[in-house]
DNA sequence: AAGACGAAAGTGGTTGA
DNA sequence: TCAACAACTTTCGTCTT
């Protein structure tokens, strides 16, 4: 997908027709749909075709009619056969919806799905909202694809509150431990320098003066966007060619003038740069 | 006149008791 | 649940180009 404009350059690259080479794991051995984490029986289980008639087409009798009527709810019980599967059944069916909602690409709702899992096995669901545990779920997924600016899409298209999904965010990131890093501010810079028009070298530097601010650790619990706005400043002044107001930049990022001015400052002290003249 | 600067006061979110 | 706190915003007077 383009990073400035949202195109789909390239889409499903997956064959997914059989695959009969090796025999060392489970997928390989078997033809079908691939499996999935985002179905609770990872896309494993069968179907009895709704129709009621044979493999030639012609229809039952109403004996076997009744037959294959049972036969199919019985399979639809085993499908969902304890609480814990319809536990799954039901997250995995909010994860999809929300990340429907959100515009999620595939490898991240199969993130969620197996942190969901997870959570699932470790017994970190019982007592709490299976909703929440959920969003939380696709928020820990969101943040691990580096995907930018994510609680408040998320609380706009799940059904609990922002509070609930942040307390159960932190839930399984201390009972996973998961490796949460903090947002990565380049994720911002290639974006908005494109709509500021800047040159691929003006880009380069603030990317470059954002690399040693998160060596030297100034980058922790501030506002991404405000980080990028001040790099980008920053390196607008250090480039010819490229020039931007803080208002222009401050208007474009929503990132108050006062906040680039800092940050933008704090960044060419990190860098040991004086301020230019 | 436009842009940059920084002090002061206020806001919403996080953290730890 | 509450207070303390850091980040951030808004506003505004001053300085520089």
């Amino acid at each position: 997908v383009c990073e400035d404009c949202g195109l789909v350059v390239e889409e499903d690259r997956i064959d997914r027709g059989p695959d009969w080479r090796g025999f060392d794991d489970e997928s390989s051995q078997r033809g079908g749909r691939p499996l999935t984490e985002q179905l609770h029986d990872r896309g494993l289980s069968t179907d009895i075709d709704w129709r009621d008639s044979d493999a030639n087409g012609n229809t039952l009798s109403s004996a076997k009619q009744s037959k294959m009527k049972r036969l199919r709810r019985w399979n639809e019980r085993f499908r969902a056969k304890d609480a814990l599967d319809r536990n799954l059944k039901f997250a995995l069916g909010e994860i999809s919806r929300m990340a429907s909602a959100l515009g999620l690409p595939d490898a991240t709702r199969e993130t969620a799905s197996v942190i969901y899992r997870r959570a699932l096995e470790e017994d970190l669901i019982r007592g709490r909202s299976i909703e929440g545990v959920a969003s939380a779920a696709v928020a820990v997924a969101y943040r691990q694809h580096g995907v930018p600016h994510s609680l408040d899409e998320l609380s706009a298209v799940s059904r609990v509150d922002r509070q609930r999904i942040v307390r159960a965010f932190r839930l399984l990131n201390r009972e996973l431990s998961l490796e949460i890093t903090p947002p990565d501010p380049c994720n911002h810079v290639t974006r908005y320098a494109s709509e500021l028009g800047f040159s691929n070298s003006t880009e380069q530097r603030a990317n470059a003066l954002l690399e040693t601010a998160k060596a030297e650790n100034i980058h922790s619990s501030k506002n991404p966007i405000a980080l990028a706005a001040g790099a980008l400043y920053a390196a607008q002044l250090l480039e010819d060619g490229d020039h931007a107001t803080q208002a222009r930049i401050s208007d474009l990022m929503d990132i108050s003038e006062v906040t680039i001015r800092t940050r933008y400052q704090q960044l060419l002290a990190a860098n040991d740069i004086p301020l230019p003249r």
